[in-house]
DNA sequence: ACATATTAGTTAACATTGTTAATCATTAAC
DNA sequence: GTTAATGATTAACAATGTTAACTAATATGT
C-alpha cells in the first residue's frame, strides 16, 4: 500500500463513500429478507416488526417509540391498534401516571418476535460465518468506531 | 481481554448482535438528517433523493430502478413523474429497443443532487473527523469485511 | 385551591406512496 | 405472421404517514 492509498483509506471522506457504497444496500438486503420472512411466516409488516423490536428492548410508551422511530404519535398509535388486534402487545394505563400508555409485548409477541430474530440470526450467520475470526473482528471494530463517531450530537 | 472475549468477539453472533445494536440506528439518524435538508433545502423527498441518487449512478431504466430498490414499476413510474414535473429528470425512448425509457438528470437534477451530496458529506465529515485515522481504517475495513460476507447470495 | 398550561394518547381528515390488475406499444419466438 | 413476452404506464385501491382537534391526567402559578 503506498503513501497515498494509505491516506486516502484514513481520510473520513474514505470512510464516507465506502459507507455509501456498502450500508444502503446491505441494509436494504436486511430489511428485504426480514420484510419477505415476516410477511410469509408471521403475518407482520417490517414496521410492525420495527415496533415490536423497540418494545422488547425496553421502550414501552407511546411517545418513546415515536422517538425511537422518528415518526409522530398518531402513526404509533395506529400501528399499536394494529398489534393489539393480532394479540401481540397489550395496552394498559400506567399507575404512577394515568396519562402513560404502558406497552408490552403477549407472549405470543414475544414468541413471534423471538422466532423472527432467530430466523433473521440464521440467515446472517449464513453469510458471515464465511469470513475468518480477525475479519470478524474488523467488522466488530469497525462499526464500533463508526458509532462512536456518531455517538453524540454536532 | 480474556480468552472467552475474544472467542465472543470473532464469532458471527458478536457481529450479527453488534450490526443489530449499531447500524439501524446509525442508518435512521443519516436518512433523518437526508430528509430534513432534502426537503428544506431542496423540496424533494428522501425516496426521490434515493431515485436520483440510483440514476445518478447509471440506473437509467424504470425496471432497473425498481429492481435497485425493491419495489414495483408503477411505484417507479409515479416517482418519475414527481421528477419530470420537477424538471430533475428527462424520460427519453430508446432508440435500439424502443419499449425502454431512458431516465436521465437533467443540469438542475445533477446540480441538486450534488449539492445535497456534499451537504450531506460534510455533516458525515464533521462526525467522522473526530476518528483517528486508524478508527478509520477500521471502519473501511469492517465494512468492507460486511460487505464481502453479504456480497453473493445463499 | 383553583384556573391555566402542559403532556400523553387518541381520533379524524387527509396526503403520500406503495400495491395489483389491466392496457398499450414494441420486440421476440415459433 | 400470429402469438407470446417485455417495458412502461394508467387506474383503482390499500397501507401508512401527516397535521389538527380533542380527551384525560398532571403540573404550574398565583
Amino acid at each position: 500500500m503506498t503513501q497515498i492509498d494509505l491516506l486516502e483509506e484514513t481520510s473520513p471522506d474514505r470512510v464516507i463513500e465506502c459507507f455509501w457504497e456498502i450500508v444502503p444496500p446491505l441494509w436494504g438486503r436486511v430489511r428485504d429478507h426480514i420484510r419477505q420472512t415476516a410477511s410469509e411466516r408471521f403475518g407482520i409488516t417490517v414496521e410492525q416488526f420495527h415496533i415490536l423490536r423497540h418494545v422488547y428492548s425496553g421502550c414501552s410508551s407511546v411517545s418513546g417509540l415515536a422517538e425511537a422511530k422518528g415518526i409522530s404519535r398518531p402513526a404509533i398509535s395506529q400501528a399499536v391498534d394494529m398489534l393489539v388486534a393480532k394479540d401481540l402487545v397489550t395496552r394498559s394505563q400506567s399507575a404512577a401516571d394515568r396519562r402513560f400508555v404502558h406497552l408490552q409485548l403477549t407472549d405470543a409477541g414475544r414468541l413471534l418476535l423471538e422466532s423472527l430474530f432467530q430466523e433473521t440470526r440464521d440467515w446472517m450467520r449464513l453469510h458471515l460465518e464465511r469470513l475468518s475470526p480477525s475479519e470478524m473482528a474488523q467488522a466488530v471494530q469497525g462499526m464500533q468506531a463508526i458509532q462512536a463517531a456518531f455517538k453524540s450530537e454536532l
